[in-house]
DNA sequence: CGTCAATGGTTGAGCACGTCAAATATCTAG
DNA sequence: CTAGATATTTGACGTGCTCAACCATTGACG
């Protein structure tokens, strides 16, 4: 009983929709097990090196001003700090504690591990779509 | 090329946060075209018929009390009023103006038709992807 | 009937997020 | 050295979200 629907990318898109609005939650709830607000646990998650604020601020498609506020609060719970540049005194590079890459780690391991959409897919299937979504993830990127 | 990941699993949900991301962005994009947050656009989209606050604050997932202010600001707007449900003078159930039908299918359109992420798939590939979304997003219902 | 718990909605407090404009400090080009 | 660009912070302001308290209405039960 496959739909008959006219437009299949009517339905890619509000499936993407609907997928996005859970992964959404699932944020949430793994930031709020460890204590993190989403973009708190967001930031956290893009921070493998020490990073300048103003490229977290691009690589999460916000102001600057905007990052200060949540690296504070992450500082304030000592999982990230603010480390000097070398060469430019004017950037201050976040880095993550040995307490901050724990959370980080542990709040990644929650998000791979608890997804129940996986639950539906085999093996190959989820290859599949694994290799579909990664095509398509890179039309998004700068 | 295949990346020898051990973990698929791993691989898919990253890519799936990826892509939450990017949607993400691409719904703010549209609510702002339309002079709309994120959360009133969002609220319309799942507007079909008139509907009870407490029945939106349940699926869009948050506190009922949430859904008053996005509700005032739709309807100060025009996009949206309140109507009385016959049967249970308690309920207060949020419908679309003629004017709100039409930035909701505006701001549907726009999201449908602005995705550049399909434009890396084929049409069979596009309906693999749909196949695969639909069974992964089926886990994620109540 | 009359009472009372449950339900739907609103209000107000309080914090986080996000943008913008303005200020400061530092860098870089000329 | 000076002028303009860049990195960050601060403050103002609106929105999103939750929680607790509150009012109106409903439904069940003695």
């Amino acid at each position: 009983m496959t739909p008959l629907r006219r437009d299949v990318s009517t339905d890619v898109v509000h499936l993407l929709l609907e997928v996005t609005f859970a992964q959404r939650d699932r944020i949430e709830a793994a930031a709020r097990a460890h204590d993190l607000t989403a973009s708190g646990a967001l930031l956290l998650l893009h921070l493998e090196s020490p990073t300048p604020m103003s490229e977290l601020a691009r690589v999460l498609r916000c102001d600057a001003s905007n990052i200060t506020g949540i690296v504070d609060r992450l500082a304030a719970h000592d999982l990230v700090e603010r480390v000097e540049h070398p060469a430019d005194r004017r950037v201050r590079r976040v880095a993550l504690t040995s307490l901050g890459r724990r959370i980080r780690d542990a709040v990644d391991a929650e998000l791979v591990g608890s997804d129940p959409g996986l639950d539906a897919l085999n093996s190959d299937e989820r290859a599949q779509l694994r290799d579909l979504l990664a095509r398509v993830a890179t039309q998004y990127r700068p």
